[in-house]
DNA sequence: TTTAGTGCAAAGACTTTGCATGGCC
DNA sequence: GGCCATGCAAAGTCTTTGCACTAAA
């Protein structure tokens, strides 16, 4: 299921980039890294709670913030929100792609893939001497069936 | 400049939404409502000296908060987040669509459209059962000259 | 007159920072 | 051993909420 060939490719970047910079590779860095990879994305509270629930008990929530971003510094993690302020971070590299279909009645989100904008995305960067690593696509609208959607029905009350 | 036919269009649509649910139009929410179809993007701290400088120096920021709120759930502003926290609230009715065409080495952002690109995903959303309001999409990559780029020169040296 | 909105200040939610201690190199 | 990282708690930042008062409807 988690390839640990992914694993190991991802920390030799980690590693890479900490001895570059005079970093040092941590047990908690690695730790952090590790389940960061497993998921296509996580908030830092998540991950703090998956982590010390069952590797390191006495890890503190600033190291996951603090490594978190480190790991959006190297580029294998990416920050993105959604309409509440969490800071949600993406796993960039081992996850598939999928953009996401956001309803603004229910909060309902689906993830899509779609070969043919992906294509068009690519020849739009050419056209304008990008080299594309990656992208975002949110499209926002309302759902067929958000009348019937509980979470709708809860925050139309007030 | 600042055409005020629009302005009439959105305070029509303020009033109604307001009617309808019983709420009341205020000079704040006005004033509120006038200042934000002037820009493009705002946040509610900019609105907010905004309009206590020019017009009303006892506005208080709850009030520019649940005004935007309120604006959001209408459909005339949409929350946005870039990398820092803080919000940033969308003039979605006024200003122009455009995508953004990110170049993650030197922090160049180039804008543009294409209606391909709309029309497949419009078709995503409809295959889906979902009704557009509107999108984002950005793409991350480099752009071909960044190697000469002072902002890239600059940000490499940490 | 009734009900909702406002301003202010306090509370909240999330994230970062300061500092003494502990752990990589 | 030197220096960076960690944990904890405190401080920040941005946003929402409670309440008494004011103003639309």
């Amino acid at each position: 299921m988690h390839k640990g060939s992914s694993l190991n490719k991802e920390v030799a970047l980690l590693k890479r980039y900490l001895t570059k910079n005079h970093l040092k590779l941590t047990q908690q860095r690695e730790a952090i890294l590790e389940a960061f990879l497993k998921v296509d994305h996580i908030t830092a509270e998540e991950l703090y709670r998956e982590i010390s629930k069952k590797k390191r008990p006495q890890m503190g929530l600033a190291t996951i913030y603090r490594t978190l971003n480190l790991l959006c510094e190297i580029g294998i993690g990416q920050q993105r929100h959604f309409d509440d302020n969490r800071t949600i971070y993406d796993n960039v590299l081992h996850k598939k792609h999928h953009d996401h279909l956001i309803c603004n009645k229910c909060e309902k989100i689906i993830e899509f893939e779609s070969p043919a904008i992906e294509r068009l995305q690519e020849e739009m960067a050419a056209r304008h001497g990008f080299t594309l690593s990656n992208h975002r696509l949110e499209l926002f609208g309302h759902c067929i069936d958000w009348k019937n959607c509980r979470d709708w029905q809860k925050s139309a009350g007030r």
